[in-house]
DNA sequence: GTACTCAACTAAATCGCGTTAGTAAAGAGT
DNA sequence: ACTCTTTACTAACGCGATTTAGTTGAGTAC
């Protein structure tokens, strides 16, 4: 059912019905009953005005892309649901396109996006360096590219509430798991550890700090940094993890080492993706607010899409929280701070 | 960059350019250098036809919808990771939308799906009655409706493997977990759970028989559904889980009741989700291929796309495995089956 | 009676492309 | 010299809407 032949069964012009199913205040003048009559029929008929065709009329295709490292990854996904969530509500669609961390399609999947006229563009934990021509919004990491708003944790506050816990239990020796490069939240985040433990008087023993290897997150990934840590024979008393994920993988490789969590090494986590409440021991984690990190970068893209002239906000800073569950402890040396640790 | 624009720098008309683009056989009579001169200025001014205004014109969009019940949930993310797969690699974008159980929802998404023109839809874990003017795929679920091609596990043999695991473990008192009503897998799964048990000679006890409740899928149901087993008092030396969500809620409670996983119960979950393998005690689980079937499902979508004429594929089954890890262990009691234990 | 206003519409252009039918010019055949 | 083919294109319509600049007829003012 077109917008013509619609027309014409009810007599009148393409143009008037377009005038009065749009609501344009051009129509103002049209009288009640024939609007009437127009509504009726178009409810009659199910006439539903084709979106491509209003799309190439209006360059307005109420459709974002969104690209991420993986749909199938937690932290993609939780993001992913914050953004729909709001895109939806706002009768907005969108694509989603995997890039898997190669170079070619975190290049391509941008141009193609254009090529279907996205009317903005969403991308999660993606390094990014292009300037289009419609609006960006990236979640996580530290881009510095001018004209997109990136949606950010609070990366010192996080690198503090963690490091502040184990510090506060006792804990002198902490040994660490950087993120692979790739990640663009790995450089703050291992920044912000540094200055907090400065600050806190630790020092961050080299043969302590591992090195994530490997594209996709998976527990694996954990586990053999973990192993690393172990085979350098630095004794530590706590890990922090890259990320859940990888917090798992070490829980693993810790315990077949012989080693019991928390009481000899304690664990914490990064993100609080669903599982990490249900691990045995649970998980004592930093959560970041995925879904609402999504919802942000979704209303932030559709204000800078519907207001094109209003000043662009550069950064969304959103706060972790810690989650104390079971994998934390007092240290087993009993270095505890008096008057400091928490139960 | 406008085909009449470029055809205008070119001095030729836009047909031309469009036919030589587009490979036409009409274009055979172009001489070749004309059809350099194009694809060079085409190259030069970066010329990428609109999506758009091809799409209108010839009634095929290059799209497709994804409906899932939500896509942060594990078990709709790795589908969607195969359905993406294949049909980026088609050069195909996909829409997704989450209904999250709600029927109006359910309804009104496939309509707009097809309000924006897409090709085809894939249904997952979605329960579906429509009968659309696209091809539809259901991935998941006993779906009987007319032309709708149906991506499927082999139920039976899940149950049979799962439960022969058990059986021949010495396990004869076994709880289960029936999924909730929504799920269109919970009907299949169930009754060939039941046909197995009874060719095993097995009897379920109904008062071990649990019925998840609430709509999202998170451990929390697998708890509360197993604090119900447990508050029976119907004694029990294996639980089957719906899934492995639903488990990892299932052993923390098993846990809290003081019984230990497994040397008093063993714990067979479903799907074997990435988090499985790496729980404490690792999950032994029915491996359902989710990638693939994400794929299968795109890659016949296209193919009764592209092919229209061609007989409707009613049903692809595709086949579980079992992977035994750490959750199952001989039964208690020791009334092993002589010869048939497996270590 | 003329000019002006207003209500109720509509014609026509446009968005960017695909496609069919056709045309003009050159060459080939007789 | 005439017809026929072939080559190398192009005009024009349509896809399904939106939107601007009118048009028409009735009513009102003077």
């Amino acid at each position: 059912m077109s917008l013509k032949k619609l027309a014409e069964h009810l007599g009148l012009s393409p143009a008037t019905v377009s005038l009065v199913i749009n609501r344009s205040s051009v129509a103002d003048s049209i009288p009640q009953d024939t609007k009437d009559r127009i509504f009726a029929a178009a409810r009659k008929f199910k006439y539903r005005p084709n979106f491509l065709a209003r799309s190439l009329r209006t360059q307005r295709s109420f459709t974002i892309g969104v690209i991420v490292p993986e749909v199938s990854d937690g932290y993609s996904a939780s993001v992913m649901s914050g953004v729909e969530d709001y895109l939806l509500q706002e009768g907005y669609f969108y694509f989603v396109a995997s890039h898997r961390h190669r170079a070619d399609l975190i290049d391509e999947y941008p141009r193609m996006f254009l090529e279907r006229s996205v009317d903005g563009l969403i991308a999660v934990d993606t390094p990014w360096h292009l300037n289009l021509s419609v609006p960006v919004v990236t979640v996580s990491g530290h881009n510095d590219v001018k004209g997109v708003t990136n949606i950010v944790l609070n990366h010192h506050r996080a690198a503090e509430v963690a490091l502040k816990h184990l510090f506060h239990l006792g804990h002198r020796q902490i040994a660490f798991m950087k993120g692979q490069e790739f990640s663009s939240d790995t450089e703050a985040r291992w920044a912000n550890i540094a200055r907090v433990a400065q600050h806190l008087g630790l020092t961050i023993h080299p043969r302590l700090v591992a090195q994530l290897e490997g594209d996709s997150p998976s527990p694996q990934l954990g586990y053999m940094a973990t192993k690393v840590l172990l085979a350098s024979r630095e004794p530590f008393t706590a890990l922090f993890a890259f990320n859940d994920i990888s917090a798992m993988g070490a829980i693993r490789a810790l315990r077949e080492s012989g080693r019991h969590v928390p009481d000899d090494v304690s664990v914490v986590g990064f993100d609080d993706i669903q599982s990490a409440a249900f691990q045995n021991p649970s998980l004592t984690t930093v959560r970041q607010p995925l879904r609402e990190m999504g919802r942000a970068a979704a209303e932030i893209l559709l204000k800078r899409i519907n207001r094109p002239g209003s000043e662009l906000q550069e950064k969304h800073v959103v706060e972790p929280e810690l989650v104390i569950r079971e994998t934390t402890c007092p240290a087993p040396d009993g270095k505890r701070v008096p008057g400091k640790q928490r139960p």
